[in-house]
DNA sequence: AACCCGAATTGGTCTGACCACCTGACCTCC
DNA sequence: GGAGGTCAGGTGGTCAGACCAATTCGGGTT
């Protein structure tokens, strides 16, 4: 039997992924970014439904498209979906994913806050300033949560790196699943107060200042976890 | 239209999902990791063709499923292989990817580096010490590669966490694939010198002078990157 | 104007057929 | 006896057409 990667030939639907890819594009621009139904695309394409299909799930589930019954399929832009997803059956336990998320937070947001520091465009700095604001004036939680969330990938994106950038959104979004279930990192306070520290370096252009504030932020994120109970050994 | 994400009853090839899922874990322990045939599954689930289809297409895509043509279904653990291709689409250039790639190993690995250290058990020790002995006596590039990644994977490991893990796993094989394509980052020399002196430090339990080792190793990869040409902003 | 209902439209599932590819057993030839 | 070719059977890949289920949207009712 073979097993080897070699290189094969692509498949039909590989070719209508690419091609749907392109037509995705273009309707992003000109229409709402609602796509051709099944049918349609199944004749515009010369291919049976099947692989429309086959190829529509899999833009899905790699977070392009976003398919609906009854409805159609849209465009949209989730490319962090997969690693979530794959974070969230590695790690299924609750408890134990927030600890090891926020443990490979504390490697990267340092660092993002770092280069942030140095590379932030203005436009970038007025959206942080934006979404700080928006964060002081929250009134619930869940609005809470998204502010601070939001805070922390306009980081990321400000780092000017596409990797870290997806990586900060599927973490947000894993940490936000954690958070809605129960778990709260810090309060409101507290965040505010660490944010706006970040904030400060990161417009100073100080990006040694910038790191340690980002590292102190999630110190206490995750001191506050450590109060439950203690780092679990695999 | 609705578009709000809602909770939804899950649908048939989610269920089928489920206990593919199921199936492919019993079956890696009892055979070899083959699951039956579509049709097979097809009347032992008692749902179409299709949905077993498209259930096993999904997990190819997750990285638990290796789907061949005139083969059958096998039973892989590649869960780095969707984060691997978002990297990948999401930066597609070659150059830039590597660049970016080299940062967040930057951020990531002297972290590993220190909780390895830690936490490492005496098997993941040993492990470490086979995998650095294979980089010294590795003769072609390929050999070289290959145990320069399992090192850093094996770090990953040793840290104890799950996700970085998964992380480092994705970005070596990133790396990996632009090796091949020519790219250089330092030589084997460089490189065994500096495995040496993270493994010792690791070995001595010495948690920062483990991430130090580390992030000079990684300082003389991004330096060798550098001379090719200067970072791209965006 | 607000509400409700049903036809049209969309993706979801089923069926059964055929095609392209791989495997393994058999057979030939050295 | 072993290396290589051949061929039948089985596998996933693709196709076509039908029906089911969720959604939308327009027309009618209140």
């Amino acid at each position: 039997m073979i097993l080897d990667t070699i290189a094969r030939p692509p498949s039909l639907v590989e070719k209508v992924c690419q091609s749907l890819v392109i037509i995705a594009r273009r309707d992003l621009q000109e229409d709402d970014g609602w796509l051709p139904t099944e049918r349609e695309l199944s004749a515009q394409l010369g291919v049976s439904r099947s692989v429309v299909r086959e190829a529509a799930k899999r833009l899905e589930l790699q977070g392009l498209l976003e398919i609906r019954q009854g409805s159609g399929m849209k465009v949209v832009d989730k490319l962090h979906k997969p690693l979530s997803s794959a974070v969230h059956m590695l790690v299924p336990d609750e408890k134990q994913r927030l600890v090891q998320l926020t443990e490979v937070r504390f490697a990267l947001e340092p660092e993002n806050a770092r280069l942030a520091a140095e590379r932030a465009t203005t436009a970038e700095l007025k959206q942080l300033k934006a979404a700080h604001e928006r964060l002081k004036n929250s009134q619930d939680f869940e609005t809470q949560v998204l502010a601070d969330m939001e805070f922390h990938c306009l980081i990321a994106e400000a780092s000017g790196n596409k990797i870290t950038s997806l990586l900060i959104q599927s973490l947000s979004d894993l940490l936000q699943t954690s958070l809605s279930h129960g778990y709260r990192l810090v309060t409101k306070d507290q965040a505010v107060a660490d944010h706006g520290k970040i904030l400060d370096a990161i417009l100073a252009r100080n990006a040694t200042a910038a790191a340690t504030a980002m590292k102190s932020h999630l110190l206490h994120a995750r001191d506050d976890l450590g109060l439950k109970k203690n780092h679990a050994r695999r």
